[in-house]
RNA sequence: GGGUCGGUGCCCGAGUGGCCAAAGGGAACUGGCUGUAAACCAGUCGGCAUUGCCUACGGAGGUUCAAAUCCUUCCCGGCCCA
């Protein structure tokens, strides 16, 4: 087993951390207790939450014991770090089902239930101290002025929209969850990305003004995909790893799409495989680019890590049979499959294909535009394919379109699919419409 | 609390009575070229409707034939003073 911090380095996932040799030497002595903390502010995580957890399988695979904090009590407060503008403020019951979602999802990545894993809430300790006990034990330690230094507070106080006294005080929040986790868990290391950087030292700061102990802090690049955009959006949208709001489907796409640019850094930072691995499927691709073995490698392991074997297999049959070729071909149960993982529609009441149904409404329930005017636009542009086939802008679906009695293949753009589906009701079918 | 400046479409940002659904940039979408990539070129980018209507420039009122643009008031923020 090679060295985990130097496995780490070679994955690209450390920007920064504290005195590397003494975390090093602290790690060599014996397991070491780490935390990596994510906040309840979506109904979800999504792939940029993904490093961590990972992260914190990477540690438990070298003997080291995670903890996985969801921040019930940071979530009602808010960070400003890497953000221009206040946050809104979520309800208390809307928090509370994010934290459920999100802890799940945690225990999805990471084996949570292992020997000296955890799985905790900083709500449970934070909830119950008393604003005088927090400015007693907490906030006489830390001076304003370095917090006035931390560059996201700097940020705002230089923008116009200022920040509120709740975010200022986010860090502490924070730094004080480092040092209960290192009272109650023996923690000694915290992970997080670099926008993270400054909370994390905060809590350093703190266990030793208060505890003498030397603590941890390990950071890795915030991400940002070849192209400079933040890591975690496609097409605009995050990427999310519950299922209701991006699609297993979908999320195998996401993957497939990844410039080759990002290739190796992902695959060394969203996979398990060893880094000689990473290394060979890389030269592999770069034999012959456009096979997108890469990319294919990349999707399969993700999205198995996520969603499961079964889940990221039928995708990648999905995109078989659609990016194969025509899909007029296709099998009766392949095109089953396809059904199952694209987003689909049926007809309306009262749309007979005898008699010829409008595209543009179809396209708008099945998803692949957003309006009226939207479906038009795109149809004008030779945006869409029926079957396979651009369709002309005044094409109307028939009795003709329907693959093996019961299926029509909707193509928007090269790589957006839907499908109609004329053997069921749309009641029990509508899938449609995440959260933005 | 006082003064002052500001709040524009997904984001940034012009516009300061009609020619404004609102310049410009970014993001996004489509087409072309490709490898479900990148880069590049072209088009699109509030909604409904096929050249007309509706909704929009922080909220609510008002002036006017006509307001994002003027007035009143409220909310939110920056800066200065207390």
């Amino acid at each position: 087993m090679p060295d985990l911090l130097d496995d780490l380095d070679r994955r690209g996932l450390i920007h920064d951390s504290t005195d590397r040799a003494s975390l090093g030497a602290r790690m060599a002595e014996g397991p070491i207790t780490l935390y990596y903390g994510c906040d309840p502010t979506a109904p979800s995580l999504h792939i940029g939450n993904l490093i961590g957890l990972l992260l914190l399988g990477r540690f438990q695979d070298a003997g080291h014991r995670p903890i996985a904090l969801a921040g019930g009590a940071t979530g009602m407060v808010g960070d400003p770090s890497g953000r221009s503008e206040e946050r809104n403020l979520l309800d208390d019951a809307a928090l509370t089902a994010n934290v459920a979602v999100i802890k799940e999802q945690m225990g999805r990545i990471v084996d949570l239930d292992a020997p000296g894993a955890a799985l905790v809430d900083n709500r449970d300790w934070t909830g119950r101290l008393t604003l005088l006990e927090f400015l007693r034990d907490v906030g006489k330690h830390v001076t304003v002025n370095q917090m006035l230094a931390r560059e996201s507070v700097k940020a705002r106080l230089e923008s116009e929209h200022g920040i509120s006294f709740t975010e200022f005080s986010y860090m502490l929040l924070q730094a004080n969850d480092y040092l209960w986790l290192h009272d109650h868990h023996a923690c000694d290391l915290q992970i997080g990305g670099s926008d993270q950087w400054g909370n994390i030292l905060a809590g350093i700061d703190l266990v030793r003004r208060v505890r003498s102990d030397t603590v941890h802090g390990l950071c890795w690049p915030l991400l940002t995909a070849a192209d400079g955009t933040k890591l975690g959006k496609t097409t605009g949208a995050r990427v999310w790893l519950d299922a209701r709001l991006t699609s297993p489907y979908a999320f195998f796409q996401h993957w497939m799409r990844t410039d080759d640019a990002d290739l190796r850094r992902f695959l060394a930072q969203f996979t398990r495989l060893p880094m000689e691995e990473v290394e060979a499927a890389v030269a592999a691709h770069e034999e012959a680019p456009q096979r997108r073995l890469g990319q294919r490698a990349l999707a399969e392991h993700v999205t198995t890590l996520v969603h499961g074997v079964a889940e990221a297999n039928a995708a990648g049959e999905a995109a078989g049979v659609l990016f194969g070729g025509d899909p007029r071909q296709a099998s009766a149960a392949a095109l089953a499959v396809v059904a199952q993982e694209v987003p689909g529609t049926s007809l309306e009441a009262g749309e007979a294909l005898s008699g010829g149904v409008e595209l543009a409404p179809v396209l708008v329930r099945a998803g692949l535009a957003a309006s009226l005017s939207d479906a038009r636009r795109q149809l004008q542009h030779q945006g869409i394919a029926v079957n396979g086939a651009k369709a002309a802008p005044d094409r109307q679906l028939g009795p003709d379109d329907l693959l093996h009695g019961r299926w029509v293949l909707l193509r928007k753009g090269k790589r957006d699919w839907a499908v109609v589906d004329a053997g069921r009701s749309r009641a029990a079918h509508d899938s449609v419409g995440p959260p933005s």
